[in-house]
This record gives C-alpha cells, sequence and structure tokens, in this order.
DNA sequence: TTTAGCACTCTCATATCGAGAGTGCTAATT
DNA sequence: AATTAGCACTCTCGATATGAGAGTGCTAAA
C-alpha cells in the first residue's frame, strides 16, 4: 500500500468532510470552487482517480461524484482526522448536569444517553457500571412471605443486587437477621474466591444463601449489566441512509437484542483499556447487522473493579469527530463518578 | 346513527379482517370470492357504499377497495369481534416459562415484552411493578466512603430503592447501623402518614435518613417504574404502514420518550381499572405521536398496593384480536404474580 | 330488493425523453 | 513530469405520456 502525498490526504479529508455533512457525492468541481484548491477540476480529478483506485473512495455511478468507501472511513477516522474535543464550555455545562444529578447511578445513565444523543446527533447506548471481580459488601435478608425471602447483596461499588429465594422451611426474622450479621462480619470486603474458600464452616441455611449470594456475584455470562440505557433512536432514523426501512431494521436490532449487544460489546469493547475509543466501521466484515452503521463504544469505570460501557451507533456516513470526543468525554465523566462513588 | 343490518356488520367485519390480514384494499368481487356470500358483488358493493357513508369505510381513491377507517376499526373491537382468547395450550407455555423465571423481577419484565412482541406481532411495552401506598419494610445503611452513605429502602412488594447519600458530617458503620435498627423496629410495615406523624422522636441523623426515605417513598410523578422494557420494535417496523420513516420515527418517540410515555399511561390507562384491556385507536384525537398506530394496553398488579403496566403498539390497522387478548394474558398473569409475591 | 351491464375514474408500471452532472481521456501547456 | 483545457461519453433523475387493470357508481331490468 503506497503512502498518500499531502495534496490526496487533503484531497481525501476534503471529501469524507463534505459527504458526512452532505450525504451528496462530491465532484471535482464542487471541491475547487468550495474549498478554494488552487489547481484545477482536472488535476483534482486525477487525485480522485488515484484515491478510487487505493480503495479509498467509489462512485455509486459512473457519472456521480465520489463516496467514501469504509476503508476511506478508516484512513480518515485513523490518520486524517486529528484529535478533536468538544468545547469546553460545552463540557462544563454536560459536567455540571451530572454534579446537579447527585449520586443517583440511574440519572446518570439516562443523562449520559441523552448527552451522548444529542452531541453526538446519533443514537445513543449506555450500560449501567457492573462490578467486575466484585467484593462482598453487606447482605441483607428479609422475609416477606412463607418461606419467601428477598435478598439484597450490596457489592463494593455500590452495585445492589435483589433477588428473591425460596427456602426449604419458613425461617423467623430473627434468625435471618443472625445469619446476614453473621456472613456480613465473616465476609465483610472479602472477593469471590476467598469467599467460596471458608464457606465449611457455616450452617445450612447460611451456606444456601452464601451459594446463591457467590452466583450472583459472578453474573455468569452476563456482561451487560442490569439496565440497557438508550436514546435518540428515533433521532437517527431521520438520516438519509435509513430512509430504506429494512437498513433502520437491521441498525435496531443492534440496539435492541441483548443477545446481539452483548456479543458485539464482549468481543470489541470489552477487550479494550478503559478510556481508549473504539471506532467501529460498517461491520468489520464481522457483523451483519452492523453492515450500514458503525459504532463509537468506550468502557468507562475502574479497570478491573467496576464497569461499563458508552458509545453512540449510526451510519457510516457518522460525524466521527463529534462523535469520539463525546464518547471520550463522557466516559471519562462517568469513569471519575463510578472511582468517586466506589471509592471507600 | 343508524344501527347496521346483519349483513352490514358481516361484510364489514370481513372487510376489517381481510384488510388487517393483506393491507391491500378489499373490493367487493373479492369478497363474494372469498367467503362465499350468496349475493352479488354489486349488491355488496351497495352495502360498501352505506358503510362508507357511515363512516366506518373509506376509499384511498376513486377506483380502490374499501379500507376501514379509525371509526370502523373501534365499531369493529367493540361490537363485532367478540372475546378472544389465546389458547390453552400457549397460555401454559407462557405461564411455565414465567415459573421457570423464579422470583426474579427483572426476567420476569423482560419475558413479558418478549412475550407480547411475539404473540401479538406488534412492539412491546412493559413497566415494572410499582408500589402505590407504600409501606416501608426495611431499611439498610452501609458507610462506602466518608460521608458518603448507601441507603437501600425495601418497600411492600418487594420494590427496592437505592439512594447514595452525603451526611454532614462522617459517621461510623455501628453509628449507621444502630439508626437502621431504630428505624426499622418502629416504622415496620408502616405507610407513609403513619412514619411521617412519629419522626419526633428521632434524634437528628434518623430525621434525616427517615426524610429521605420518605421523599424516595413518594416518588412524586414519575409514573413509570423505574425500568421501562420494551421488545420488538425492530420487528414492528416490517409493517408496511412504517415503510415511511417519518411515520416509523413518530411511532419510536411513543416508546423512546419518557415525558411522552408517562403523558400516555397517566391519562389512559391509569385511570382504568386493574384487568381492564384499554384500546387506543390512532390518537384517538388527543396524541398526535398516535395519529398512525394503535395501542392495547392494561394495568397488573393489586390495585391500590402494587401496579404496572403491559401493552402493545402497532400500525392502526392491528391484529386487534390477538393483541387484546395476549395483552389481557399476560396483565393477568402478571397480578398473579405480583400478587404473590406482594402478599405477606 | 337484487343484479347484470357498462361507462368512468384513478393508480400503477413502463417507456421515452432531455437536461444536467461529472467523469475519463487526450492533447496542449507550463 | 505535472498540470490543465477541452470534449465526448455515460448515467441519473425528473417530467411526460401511455395503456392495462381494478373497482367503482349508476341505470335499468329481473
Amino acid at each position: 500500500m503506497k503512502t498518500l502525498s499531502e495534496r490526496q490526504k487533503l484531497i481525501l479529508a476534503l471529501v469524507i468532510r463534505d459527504y458526512i455533512d452532505t450525504a451528496q457525492p462530491v465532484g471535482s468541481q464542487h471541491l475547487v470552487e468550495h474549498y478554494n484548491l488552487d489547481v484545477s477540476s482536472a488535476t483534482v480529478r486525477n487525485e480522485l482517480v488515484a484515491l478510487t483506485n487505493m480503495g479509498y473512495l467509489r462512485q455509486p455511478h459512473t457519472s456521480a461524484g465520489r463516496v467514501p468507501t469504509e476503508d476511506g472511513y478508516r484512513y480518515f477516522v485513523r490518520q486524517l482526522m486529528g484529535h478533536t474535543e468538544l468545547p469546553d464550555t460545552t463540557k462544563h455545562t454536560i459536567a455540571h448536569q451530572f454534579y446537579q444529578a447527585g449520586h443517583d447511578v440511574d440519572r446518570w445513565m439516562r443523562l449520559a444517553a441523552s448527552v451522548l444523543a444529542h452531541q453526538s446527533q446519533a443514537a445513543a447506548l449506555v450500560t449501567a457500571p457492573r462490578a467486575e471481580q466484585a467484593r462482598f459488601k453487606h447482605l441483607e435478608l428479609i422475609a416477606t412471605h412463607g418461606r419467601q425471602v428477598l435478598m439484597v447483596l450490596v457489592l463494593s461499588g455500590g452495585e445492589v443486587r435483589q433477588q428473591m429465594l425460596v427456602l426449604a422451611e419458613p425461617v423467623s426474622q430473627d434468625r435471618l437477621s443472625a445469619a446476614a450479621n453473621h456472613l456480613n462480619t465473616a465476609f465483610q470486603g472479602m472477593d469471590l474466591n476467598s469467599i467460596s474458600a471458608y464457606t465449611g464452616q457455616l450452617d445450612a441455611l447460611e451456606q444456601d444463601i452464601i451459594k446463591l449470594a457467590i452466583e450472583d456475584m459472578q453474573h455468569p455470562g452476563d456482561i451487560l449489566g442490569g439496565e440497557v440505557y438508550r436514546d435518540g433512536i428515533s433521532q437517527v432514523l431521520a438520516e438519509p441512509e435509513f430512509a430504506e426501512v429494512d437498513v433502520a431494521r437491521k441498525a435496531l436490532r443492534i440496539l435492541e437484542e441483548r443477545s446481539l449487544l452483548e456479543d458485539l460489546l464482549s468481543r470489541t469493547v470489552l477487550t479494550t483499556s478503559v478510556g481508549g475509543v473504539q471506532v467501529l466501521i460498517g461491520g468489520e466484515g464481522t457483523w451483519e447487522e452492523l453492515r450500514d452503521c458503525s459504532m463509537v463504544l468506550a468502557r468507562y469505570g475502574a479497570p478491573g473493579i467496576v464497569t461499563g460501557t458508552v458509545g453512540v451507533l449510526g451510519p457510516i456516513r457518522m460525524a466521527y469527530g463529534r462523535s469520539i470526543s463525546t464518547v471520550r468525554f463522557v466516559a471519562g465523566l462517568l469513569s471519575d463518578l463510578v472511582v468517586d462513588m466506589h471509592a471507600e
């Protein structure tokens, strides 16, 4: 793969930027007129031919302007776009909204989705923070009715799981409280493995309970936290590439079906370190459902302790600069908030 | 408004059923051929003219078949459709799935949305059960970091609220546990008003905490429970009426925007008794966003204690029979489950 | 009251056409 | 060697026309 001349880089960037704005194929004449290049349209045409041969541009039909290919977008994002940041005033406004939301994780998530959707003009996706390698913090047992007991399990990071258990026989609230107290003092702050090692010294009731608690802490295979927050879906469908319903439906399935989302996230952003922003352009040959879409994803939280995912989804012709800077900023903000809450 | 002859009722029902199936305007000839009416197409045409004049049918253009009007659908749903039930085997299969899900409310909700979406072929909507007139059951305070305290509040019905508080000064876990114990024994099982009456006898810390707990119990204005579950959205967009993206977008906004949904539910199904199924056809002149859609809604739960909402959204040309029977069945099932869990 | 017959209307798919946009190539220019 | 003017060529897109087909409403007869 030959490297591009400076002029080729310039022209490629102009074509892509223009196309992202207008959704119209970009012609040689249009370029020289609007971006006062001091070369003729014929010269530009020659460069366009070169860029087309290199696979960065293509023509929808013989006599239309050029449109970026997926490779073109990838080159643009990696080499041409440079680093963009949201304006400071915007950042402050957003941060202020978060701090006003107090310590309500649910509100943070909704706010994050809303901010992502509005700033990036794409569909937003946020998963709740989830403790990896959860440590036991507190357990509460509440008798509700007969043999039914509500177990509330608090993990490090303030994550709360609740589960209804049905015991073999009715047990009094006093007995439950005693069991909870015992388990709380015994396992305070311990992680999964440590707890598993000590279960021998418990009575039958306590063993049953701690077994369920451990299962809950492992959250097997469930990568998404409990809830997935979405926003801006109806808004992003206004993009012309979703005029064809089938395209829109495929995109929606990604956001709607947990299994798809789980597969997608587990094989992309979960393999990345916190702080890095990952850009998926047009399915990358792996995800059929993403064929007509791009996603910008990032993890937030404290690596190895609690993490979640934020991201946006839009057409391949997406304003990557805005999206990436927004996703990066929101992920950073959430990281601060979550880490702060998690500190102990 | 004149009453319809039996033959008119039959023809109206046939037109609507056929149109719901095929999404094609129904002509007089088509009717006599496919439903072996023993009259001629000319006679049917005369009846169609009558039904059109009464406002139950209309023609997309001069020489097309008839299509139901919104009034036509309403008449059909109220007078012609009769009472339909899901087949027993289907009911059993579904109920079995719910019982297999144990006592996990989150799984119930997801399952309910999935069942609604698949059975009714429309987009499903389920709100988590929410305690009306909540009673205090249990409170837990967990010191996390400095002045930050996690409050876990368990209400009657097993509903759990969590909130992070920031105290004026650091307080030890022991002190917090003592306060929680005190409040738990003092207010066990009491409702909002009773608690408010007794706050005088508490110390400053306890007063602060119980004030926040009361605020939480009131959940001001928030009609939707915490989470709204949706399913079948991408599926319902396959209906031909959503081929126009703008129609699809408007429908999606209803499901996406909490404020819209809240307004909609508060003014419809929340004014109905549990058990009743409400059908909104084409916005009913009130909701612009629903102009091209219909919804079938029902409340579930224990009236006055815990309730939630289930429903489906589809094009006006919706299989009302299937939708209504599915919504009724799922609402009933969830009522049983929630009431069962709530019993104490 | 029902029905056969028929003219009428409107949609929809198809074909034709010209304008316009943008190209690629060639040959001349710098 | 790189750039540019010139130009023929290709393809899309919107406008216009055309005809088949579907379904109607009306009239008059049964």
